[in-house]
DNA sequence: CGGGTTAGTGAATGATTATGCAACAACCAT
DNA sequence: ATGGTTGTTGCATAATCATTCACTAACCCG
């Protein structure tokens, strides 16, 4: 297939995918399955599985014995070209503002990670990091580019305008 | 079993198993199972489940879509002297940036809290306060002292050198 | 000594995850 | 449009991993 994506389809469902690890304790692709249908969301263990592999999923260990899902942080060599960077600020990004050198970034509830990873990957320049809470990124941005600036760039890749809430896409995504 | 007894059998099994995953690239189980024997340990994959579990090992995954066994390890968090600072800065931290008011400290995934632990009860000079992400720390230095400020004194501790004038290179992400 | 308890193990089996294959849709260059 | 190519997916099945059960050996205590 081409660069360009189909609707509700497989960037959507990968993401609902990465939240649902974040969030809840998953413990098999089955269990994930189910989550994903909760949120509309079907597929199979099959594409699950090949899901996981992309994502860089693992099993880890936790305490009692058990074992849950999680997205492996240091991704090996994972490119996040802005392609990636546009569709995902795209899809949850709300709002942007500025504050100084500041940028705060609000997102629908739990999915402030999914953004700031991306931002993390995506080499902009003037972004010296980012703290993620649930629904809201903490952006500081360099001397240079400053937070008007940045503030200024992360709208345009998201789509939203100045001060106000996000432009609505595709099919309403505010889940939780 | 009685707990004087250092019957090895299991201790040297599990000691090779550590050993084995540490240095080869361990596939599956039986895979295990194998260099166990060329190494002169025969157990089945039951029991070879079992030491992996009690190992805490996981199956992480590289490059190429394969996965390996692997040694989750934990950084036990020990009660730091003041001294202890400067080791776990010279240990944990990639790089240190600032701006304005404020400084980026980058560690390995998931050992901010670490250093910003060991930050928060040095009661450094300059430093109001931190907050730790997975591998990013935002420090937030006094007006008197200033981020570049802050940030010199922390490279100092941690070894790191100067980041290239103050041009940002990397970008860091914490997820809370 | 016997009972009772506990740790360790293998064989068999259940649970989970990965994969070969075919089908299908979207794209591309004629 | 037409045929070739590529990407995505489900189905069925293989591969892999975890667990139950039964058994043994070692230990402890009267």
């Amino acid at each position: 297939m081409g660069v360009g994506e189909v609707m509700s389809s497989k960037q959507q469902r990968q993401q609902m995918v990465t939240r649902l690890i974040a969030h809840d304790n998953v413990s098999s692709q089955p269990h994930l399955q189910e989550l994903l249908k909760e949120q509309g969301i079907e597929a199979t263990q099959a594409t699950i599985s090949r899901d996981l592999e992309e994502l860089g999923a693992v099993k880890i260990r936790i305490a009692g014995g058990d074992s849950i899902y999680a997205i492996a942080e240091y991704a090996p060599a994972r490119v996040a070209p802005s392609d990636q960077l546009r569709r995902v600020m795209a899809e949850w990004v709300a709002e942007v503002t500025s504050s100084g050198n500041l940028v705060v970034v609000r997102t629908p509830p739990g999915c402030a990670h999914v953004v700031a990873s991306a931002l993390d990957r995506s080499g902009l320049v003037g972004l010296l990091g980012t703290v993620a809470g649930d629904d809201t990124i903490m952006c500081v941005a360099t001397e240079e580019v400053g937070g008007t600036g940045l503030a200024e760039q992360l709208r345009s890749l998201s789509g939203v305008t100045d001060a106000t809430g996000g432009i609505p896409r595709k099919k309403g995504t505010a889940h939780v």
